[in-house]
DNA sequence: CACGAGACCTGTTCGC
DNA sequence: TGCGAACAGGTCTCGT
């Protein structure tokens, strides 16, 4: 499910309470204490054993709460509470007494009779308790909205590789958060096409690349994410797709239908006419004669 | 270094 | 209607 603006709002929540729950606000969970839990499937948790987890986390407080790619954050008292959510993970509050939400694989049962709840039907989401976060998000590469992450820095990045520009969005160590949804709206809105190296860009496009994922993640926050199906649920920036799960419809810009291909083992959508791919600009994988 | 395939999992939707 | 195939917001590991 979750790509950066959806996991941005799922933390939002978390921090300030007010996300709409099957009718329900959910509150906030921040400054209340942990007082015990449950681990209903163990590889959920990836770090450290659950005798260890269950050992340091009771009396912590839960003293800040933020996002760092796609990775939720609980900073406790002495330790931090890493969320990956991958495919199909949720976070969320609820009154204790309510039962258990489908497919809970973690719970923690806070002061004021909150319980923290990690849904997870796919069974890929990770979590970890840890005192240095580095050792976990060492590797990501540079928040796409952070106000120091400047146009030429992208273009810096894009030519220290030679690589197809859609997998490289997805690659969480060049830049964090980005996912198969928001890389195809950005690469839609720069007007670029999925397979175009990352080495053939001019600083037009790199600029225009830079702007269109801003902007799409922006959009995505504002609308608090996208819902499809029946996994992440109360955000509606599905309703302003461009090109993601519209083969064969009409592109907002020109009209031509959306068309859908493999990159990478992944569904990639884009606009034959608006997104040209021109010989020079991709990778001539076989050599004649 | 870059890429593709396979693995990890379960649920829903599609096509015949 | 039934049933298997395809598909799904992510990431890791391994082989080439």
């Amino acid at each position: 499910m979750p790509e950066l603006p959806e996991v941005e709002t799922i933390a939002r929540a978390l921090r300030q309470g007010g996300r709409l729950l099957d009718g329900r606000q959910t509150p906030s969970i921040l400054g209340l204490e942990i007082q015990s839990g449950k681990l209903l499937w163990e590889r959920s948790l990836a770090q450290p054993t659950p005798s260890e987890l269950w050992q340091r986390l009771p009396g912590q407080r839960i003293q800040d709460i933020n996002r760092r790619g796609k990775f939720i954050v609980l900073s406790l008292n002495r330790d931090h509470l890493l969320f990956h959510l991958r495919m199909s993970g949720d976070l969320y509050a609820l009154p204790q007494p309510d039962v258990l939400p489908d497919y809970t694989r973690f719970l923690l049962d806070l002061s004021g009779g909150l319980r923290l709840v990690f849904a997870d039907a796919r069974k890929f989401g990770r979590i970890w308790l840890t005192q240095d976060p580095q050792t976990v998000l060492g590797n990501l590469g540079p928040e796409p909205l952070d106000e120091r992450f400047t146009a030429a820095d992208l273009f810096e990045r894009l030519h220290a590789r030679r690589r197809q520009l859609k997998p490289l969005l997805l690659d969480q160590t060049f830049l964090a958060g980005i996912g198969n949804i928001y890389a195809d709206e950005a690469l839609h809105l720069a007007r670029l096409h999925p397979l175009r190296l990352s080495t053939s860009l001019s600083m037009e496009e790199v600029q225009r690349l830079w702007a269109a994922t801003r902007h799409v993640l922006e959009e995505g926050i504002r609308r608090n994410g996208a819902s499809i199906d029946w996994v992440y649920r109360g955000g509606d920036f599905q309703n302003s797709f461009r090109v993601y799960h519209r083969v064969g419809q009409p592109c907002p810009l020109c009209g031509t239908p959306i068309e859908r291909i493999q990159v990478g083992q992944r569904g990639t959508h884009f606009c034959p006419y608006c997104q040209p791919l021109d010989r020079n600009e991709t990778e001539i994988r076989s050599i004649p004669g």
